[in-house]
RNA sequence: GCCGGAGUGGCGGAAUGGCAGACGCAUCCGACUUAAAAUCGGCCGGUCGCAAGGCCGUGUGGGUUCGAGUCCCACCUUCGGCACCA
């Protein structure tokens, strides 16, 4: 057959993939102008990868949608900054090193280069030139000269507190970093003991009030409402009760509680400190000494997991001493207990257990009294055995009893009044507390940025002066865990003198929590090789906030906060003008192994990303992930169904490349469709193009991508009837697989540029010709809005709601003239079973639904 | 316990309060082929019926509405987060 020979080859990515990913880079069409101000700027930002080693099939679930967003907004006209680079610090590379005795930057950077190439291989739209790494001295040099900072200006300090400690990694914790209620390590999932540590903290919580405001920003609500619980905002009042005296001690000390009922004071009938309060060891009578001591030890030797145990048993020691209730003068017991925690409010509290389920229990167990200072409006008391709920609305409204100063007063006139009672006296104040905690930045580790102090014995701890950054990391260390810094090993490098005095001096060990690094690393994509300052305050106003960030939700109360807070603290230092770093965050799903589990080497249901593209291609893989459902959900990892993508392209190479071939066992090849002629086939051609291009930048617009893809295929399936047919070829046609090209080019790239690069080919134009343009330089098509509306309508009919039957009508049809039809029609009569229509309701010409 | 998300065919999923199941996978049927694969065309929620067509159907039970997968109330299941925070 001579045909044979014409025959066009079949759709083969492996054959052009690669190349286009080389010419596209040889191009540099990917490199952002930050300069260039014809366009307006768009930030497109997705979390930076971990060289862990791999890239596994999660990686791409994040980073493809995200590419399709940035070629989207490309034609869109839109100058996109779309950088990328590695979080390269951190424990798995120190591991390694202890493992197979390689230096964890040989480790890291060989992970790197394996990346790069399988992050080129989705054919991802990187700005490579602007790359970050943060192992780099001249990254995170700028990480010491903020720290340092932030040290002037108090932002960093030092302080010793019990901390999280992980007994498996050696290194301790940020509360964040501390999961759930075992209290595991958020890396190794192994429970985190508590380790009384000298070490250092940026106080975050003075940002606490301002990173409650989410205000201008379009963040998912579960991650804004995460951070909201996370920072946990109190509002109450403090109160000094007196410690009363008594034989052993004066007494008159005060006594500081915070609460967020200060309208039930009256009710507190004894008082409890946190073991570790410091009044303790003053105001214990010495009969109750031994007891209060042992219970503090106790204490001490518990680990955080029996502390917070299953049981919630309430245990606690009377320290003999009193304390007397300002509002009363009333003496009541102080006792301590482990239900109260040092580090919240004021580590005591005024226990009220008529109204409070754990004072409740505490006082049943030790039989302390119970008095009932609210009650329902209609009754005057309640059974003192059963603690009332703070019922602020509703029909079980309670009133103040038993409350002199503000006796009758409802919620939340009896809170107001409490506390204007209590300033009015000089007992106490209205107060907020929140339950965010320092952020803890000191490692135990080799593998992170040195913390840039030298410890004198006269001076202290003293800054490195700025000219003397970056403190490197020596190479001289022995990496084997010993819960303390490998750096402690590096001798040379840690003794130096003093910058202050001269004297003998030694180096800070710890290094930086490695999200220090990623919590201002989009601002250095603008500048990556600025020798001058850790920021570019011009490119930062004119690209920043970052328009779009996308990545993973398990980074809700960890580098999504800790990135907030670092942006408030740099603009008060001047180095940024706003306030939030990201101005649009969406969080994908995450992709389970095939078991629903989350995909781990040791379970061994990963899903490795350069088999699946050396057997069906890059872009037949993006579009599967994309395909899939909807972005935000994941959801378990199956491979079945990535042959359809391979099909579906397979189909639109044919159309575009062969649009006048005919399928032999197609029995209505070559045909226009029954009762069409060319026009109406033209007609229905444009029809189809024009709805899927502007459903599709819809739909990318509202990152729905799996529909965008379906409407794709839509496109290509209304196309497929005509291919060989008289229309095929022409103008309408040739439009429409234009159409489908643009559409298809920002999720797959590859196969959009082969085609066209093959189409502007066979016009002539080759890849050298000046006038040769790629179709990822190409602007988005412009949809021609009359033709999206149909010639003829459907509208479905329904008597009482339930569908009858279908009518035909002109797009002009009117109302009443749709109604005529509709009552004509002999399905409605049969329905209607001789009624009349009681009433006739237009959904707004698209439905018709006759009541009878 | 508290906060947030999700429950739709065999499977992944679609659906501004208006035709439930778009698009795809799998299965099945047909065409092409000596044959298979590939490709092309088609069936594809359940049920009754020869058919035309009817009835049922979006986790459960109520409600609002001419009309509910979608809104409201209660509950069940499931996945995340938090959890003695005064």
């Amino acid at each position: 057959m001579p045909e044979q020979d014409e025959r066009l080859e079949r759709y083969d990515p492996t054959a052009f993939e690669p190349r286009w990913q080389a010419r596209w880079e040889e191009l540099g069409l990917h490199r952002t102008d930050l300069r260039d101000r014809s366009k307006p700027p768009y930030y497109l930002l997705t979390m930076w990868p971990y060289p862990s080693g791999d890239l596994h099939i999660g990686h791409w679930y994040v980073k493809t949608p995200t590419d399709a967003i940035a070629r989207y907004k490309r034609a869109k006209g839109f100058n996109v900054f779309y950088p990328v680079g590695f979080d390269a610090f951190g424990l798995p590379a120190e591991n390694a090193a202890i493992k197979r005795k390689i230096h964890p930057r040989e480790w890291t950077v060989a992970n790197m280069e394996n990346m790069r190439r399988q992050l080129r291989s989705m054919g991802a739209s990187f700005d490579w030139s602007s790359e970050v790494v943060t192992c780099d001295p001249a990254y995170f040099r700028w990480n010491q000269w903020i720290f340092l900072k932030f040290y002037e200006r108090g932002v960093a300090y030092r302080k010793q507190a019990p901390v999280d400690w992980c007994p498996s990694c050696q290194v301790t914790l940020a509360r964040e970093q501390v999961e759930g209620v075992d209290r595991i390590c958020w890396r190794c999932s192994t429970p985190v003991t508590k380790r009384d540590l000298t070490q250092w903290f940026f106080k975050i919580t003075d940002y606490a009030e301002e990173l409650l405001s989410f205000d201008g920003l379009n963040w998912p609500e579960p991650v804004r409402t995460m951070q909201a619980n996370w920072i946990g905002r109190s509002e109450g009042a403090e109160v000094d009760f007196a410690v009363a005296p008594a034989a052993h001690h004066p007494g008159g000390e005060a006594l500081r509680v915070f609460t967020t009922r200060p309208d039930t004071l009256y009710g507190a009938t004894f008082m409890v400190l946190a073991p570790e309060h410091p009044l303790v060891a003053t105001i214990t009578a010495p009969e109750r000494r031994a007891a209060v001591d042992a219970y503090v030890e106790a204490t001490k030797r518990k680990s955080e997991i029996d502390r917070l145990s299953a049981t919630r048993e309430k245990s606690g020691v009377d320290t003999g001493a009193f304390a007397v209730n300002p509002v009363n003068g009333e003496r009541i017991p102080v006792w301590i207990a482990d239900y109260v925690l040092a580090g919240y409010g004021t580590g005591a509290i005024m226990a009220v257990p008529a109204h409070d389920e754990r004072d409740h229990a505490f006082a049943v167990r030790f039989g302390l009294p119970i008095r009932t200072v609210m009650a329902p409006a209609a009754l005057t008391a309640t059974p003192d055995a059963v603690p009332l709920p703070y019922d602020e609305k509703g029909d079980g409204a309670a009133i103040a009893v038993n409350s002199a100063a503000w006796e009758g007063a409802a919620w939340p006139a009896s809170f107001e009044q409490a506390v204007a009672h209590l300033e009015r006296t000089g007992a106490g104040a209205r107060s907020i507390t929140y339950r965010l905690r320092d952020w803890l930045i000191s490692r135990q580790r080799y593998w992170g940025t040195p913390i840039p102090i030298i410890h004198c014995p006269a001076c202290g701890p003293v800054g490195v002066p700025a000219e003397q950054l970056p403190v490197t990391l020596p190479d001289d260390v022995d990496f084997q865990p010993t819960g303390e810094s490998p750096l402690k090993t590096a001798t040379a490098w840690l003794n130096v003198p003093c910058p202050k005095c001269g004297g003998p001096g030694q180096r800070e060990t710890d290094t930086m929590d490695t999200f220090v690094d990623s919590s201002w690393y989009w601002y250095r994509y603008l500048s990556p090789g600025n020798e001058h300052g850790p920021i570019d305050r011009d490119l930062v106003d004119a690209w920043c906030p970052v328009d779009q960030y996308t990545g993973g939700a398990e980074h809700a109360v960890m580098h999504l906060l800790y990135s907030r807070f670092f942006t408030k603290a740099l603009r008060d230092l001047g180095l940024v003008g706003e306030s939030e770093p990201f101005t649009r965050l969406f969080n994908q799903g995450q992709i389970l192994g095939a078991d629903g589990e989350r995909m781990s080497k040791s379970r061994g249901n990963v899903q490795d990303p350069d088999e699946l593209v050396g057997r069906h291609g890059a872009d037949a893989v993006r579009l599967f992930l994309m395909f899939m459902g909807p972005w935000d959900q994941g959801g378990p990892w199956s491979s079945s169904g990535i042959s359809g993508m391979v099909r579906f392209l397979g189909r639109v190479w044919t159309l575009a490349l062969d649009p006048l071939g005919r399928e032999p066992g197609d029995p209505r090849a070559g045909r226009l469709p029954e009762g069409q002629d060319a026009a109406a086939a033209e007609a229905s051609i444009r029809r189809a193009a024009h709805r899927a291009i502007s459903g599709v930048g819809a739909d990318i617009e509202a990152f729905r991508f799996n529909t965008a893809v379906a409407k794709l295929m839509e496109l290509a399936n209304a196309l497929f009837p005509y291919r060989g047919s008289p229309v095929a070829g022409g103008g309408a046609w040739n439009e429409a697989i234009a159409m489908l090209l643009s559409g298809l080019a920002p999720m797959a790239p590859h196969i959009a540029e082969e085609i066209h690069a093959r189409l502007q080919a066979a016009a002539g134009i080759a890849g050298d010709d000046p006038r040769w343009r790629s179709i990822h330089a190409r602007p988005w098509p412009a949809v021609d809005e009359s033709l999206l509306a149909e010639s003829t309508r459907e509208i479905p009919v329904q008597v009482n709601g339930k569908l009858r039957d279908r009518l035909q009508v002109p797009a002009a049809a009117t109302e009443p003239e749709i109604e005529a039809l509709a009552l004509a029609l002999p399905k409605v009569l049969a329905a209607l079973e001789g009624r009349a229509p009681k009433k006739v309701i237009h959904a707004g010409g698209r439905l018709i639904n006759i009541v009878g």
